[in-house]
DNA sequence: AGCCTTAGTTCACTAGTTGATACATGGCGG
DNA sequence: CCGCCATGTATCAACTAGTGAACTAAGGCT
């Protein structure tokens, strides 16, 4: 089932966007090698690398000796060509970070909300204050778009419609109260575990694989699921949530309205109280964060923290390998708070229960690995949003896309 | 991240099956209508139409008048242009299916396989007198090829290999072996479970859904997940193992040798096992079909029969929820012998429990249906196959696909 | 200096889509 | 019954884009 028609136009746009993400991911590279990994001809890739670099996209970045010919000119996307801002809303706090092209960060501003003061408007003053701080030094002309991760379901669609019950939001339709708000530059908004996803596939652990999963364990549990090198999204982008689902059928109440959820099993908040209940009393500590460390660092002595954290692991595992079975990805990346300390740990064990419960063939063609970004990741994330859009379009996302447009991901409004 | 590169070609190829595509599932259509569908030129139109026409692949179908002006020359894809034929491999015979393109069955014959033979050799054999009886009639020349559904996992690589533990099978090259028995025709092979799914998709209760998931329960528990209207296939194609996902962490022994898995406890086996405990006493029949069926006709009035049914909704409800809070699907489809016997019955509990399961937001968003085709769509899907091939790159799949492959779903070979 | 090797550019050619225009076909009013 | 009009389909020149082949550029080696 094919869907939309095709133009020469959108062959032209195509191949940007294949030589642009090329020169990306893997460049700097000459237009030789550019030719020979695209399987474009040389001729078209002079041609096309011409426009590139004529609109300031790419230049050249020195030469390479070929043994004994005319040298290389190595050609790279320029991170100077234009800025990103990537926004993190949290449960406790907005972050807005500025990057220039290569998600090199440039400026990073931090505002606490305080628990009663989550509603939009809050935030989203929050939000244009922040930005307003991060682009003081440089100005908004140069900003290509900004890209948003909230702690929620995002619909997309001719409104963008968030839905983050943590924060109490419901159907909040965030691009337009942002708009509304004085915000211009094109906006791009995703679910926070699918941006911090997102990030951990171009620069952490994730790099190279085409199918994939993020799994975040922190207060919440939740995943991003990458397949053919795309956040999978469904059909109304709520897809990926992970930390519902049903491990333990008829099993331990969930803050969701469920029963037997892997978040009520695997979340730091219930792990916590096992670890209470199997202790007979409180864990020291005054954050959930302080008293989950304090869990770790008594697991080296204590039989009761190393059996919670035994049991986690299981849990964990089981659930990694319910996503093995579902999605068969070549790589599962674990990630979040909670999940890379508890990997830091106990991976070996983690890797052996997902082996477990996985079929055997599936579980064979993956590999389970720790993210290595911290836990910035989500406005990093945030920011790759305009990038994509300028990869996948082949051109400057404040520019209107002509022809038929063909996005994919996050739609920019 | 853009993958390959697109010639002027591509685009030909893909807006030839883009029309074809049209023509197929929501013909018969003018050329205006087409055009208006597509968002091709009226010339565009004229013009592939044209060729088509010439290629014997569309015919005319009729005229509509139009108010006051030259009537429309509907066109359709000809189901004469030629044949597919459906291989349904399964655990315990083989059943092989000629179709038009139309997908109209034209003949068909099985064939038992005793339970010590299900080893490749003899399967294959089965396979080739198999498709010999039915081609007897109309010659092979007519077939554009031959779509195979197995009982188990199929990896799609240079070797096609087939993984089926229920049969004995382990990495059989079965394209090789179906050559080598003298099958020169265009092979496509691929699960069983996916097969059936696109069967459905096309014809039964998943038409129009671009995002669904398709839950097959008989002995075997499995699901076919539809990401954007095509199967999902992960990076080996061993994606959508659902019935071994777990559901009850630490519970019952599964025959995958994991614990817990939804199979264990939805499995046909599984809820006869429940319902023999919780009755005392043996289940009359002897197959298991028929014992299931004791069970749904004790159930109008044995309240432990209604217990253990209701028990089994409630399993299936909550692996129902878990695809919908992974997949975000616009529908599921619930299918599978069993399946379709407890849904017919149980549908608005399966739906209740389903709901209290899911999370709201994408539970809102998905219808779930009984499965409209019969039990034989595993060799109707198998059938689509090469037709979906023809559809995909709008020729026929017996000619060498000129220029750089696009090939999508289980690739010929 | 001349030749070889490798990198990149130019150009004529081909494929393909499009808007404009021409042609076809039937209904309908006079 | 004839011409007009509305609608559907075909044709054609214009334009965009990718390609192979020939050509230019730039350095090393003898």
């Amino acid at each position: 089932m094919a869907s939309k028609r095709t133009t020469v136009r959108d062959l032209r746009r195509h191949n940007r966007s294949l030589l642009l993400s090329k020169l990306y991911f893997d460049g700097p590279l000459s237009r030789h090698e550019l030719s020979r990994l695209t399987g474009l001809s040389a001729a078209t890739v002079s041609n096309v690398t011409g426009e590139l670099a004529e609109e300031r996209l790419i230049t050249e970045a020195g030469l390479v000796e070929s043994d004994g010919g005319r040298p290389r000119v190595l050609l790279r996307v320029d991170p100077g060509y234009g800025h990103v801002a990537g926004v993190d809303i949290g449960e406790t706090g907005v972050r807005v970070e500025l990057f220039d092209l290569a998600m090199r960060p440039l400026a990073t501003v931090e505002h606490e909300l305080s628990p009663a003061r989550t509603e939009p408007g809050a935030v989203v003053e929050a939000v244009v204050s922040g930005l307003n701080e991060v682009l003081a030094g440089t100005g908004a002309e140069t900003v290509l778009g900004v890209g948003v991760g909230v702690p929620g379901t995002v619909e997309q669609g001719a409104q963008v419609l968030v839905h983050a019950p943590t924060i109490g939001w419901e159907s909040v339709p965030l691009t337009a109260e942002l708009r509304a708000a004085g915000i211009q530059l094109p906006l791009f908004v995703d679910n926070g575990a699918k941006t911090q996803g997102q990030a951990e596939m171009w620069f952490g652990a994730g790099r190279g694989a085409r199918h994939a999963v993020i799994v975040l364990v922190g207060s919440g549990v939740g995943a991003a699921v990458i397949a053919d090198g795309a956040t999978y999204r469904g059909s109304t982008s709520s897809a990926g949530e992970w930390g519902h689902t049903t491990i333990v059928y008829g099993g331990a109440p969930c803050r969701c309205g469920s029963h037997g959820c892997l978040e009520a099993y695997l979340g730091a908040e219930a792990v916590l109280a096992r670890y209470r209940r199997a202790r007979g009393k409180a864990v020291p500590g005054d954050s959930e964060r302080e008293q989950f460390a304090a869990l770790l660092a008594a697991a080296d002595r204590s039989k009761t923290a190393q059996h919670v954290l035994a049991e986690t692991a299981g849990y964990l595992g089981a659930g990694i390998a319910n996503l093995i079975n579902l999605f068969n990805p070549e790589r599962i990346v674990v990630g979040g708070w909670a999940g890379l300390a508890l990997g830091e740990r106990s991976l070996p064990l983690i890797r052996d229960t997902a082996g477990a419960h996985a079929l055997r063939h599936p579980f064979g063609q993956t590999s389970i690995e720790l993210a290595q970004l911290g836990l910035d990741a989500v406005a990093t994330g945030a920011g790759t949003l305009p990038v994509a859009a300028l990869l996948d379009q082949g051109a400057d996302p404040r520019l209107p896309a002509k022809g038929g447009a063909l996005r994919s991901g996050a739609g920019a409004a």
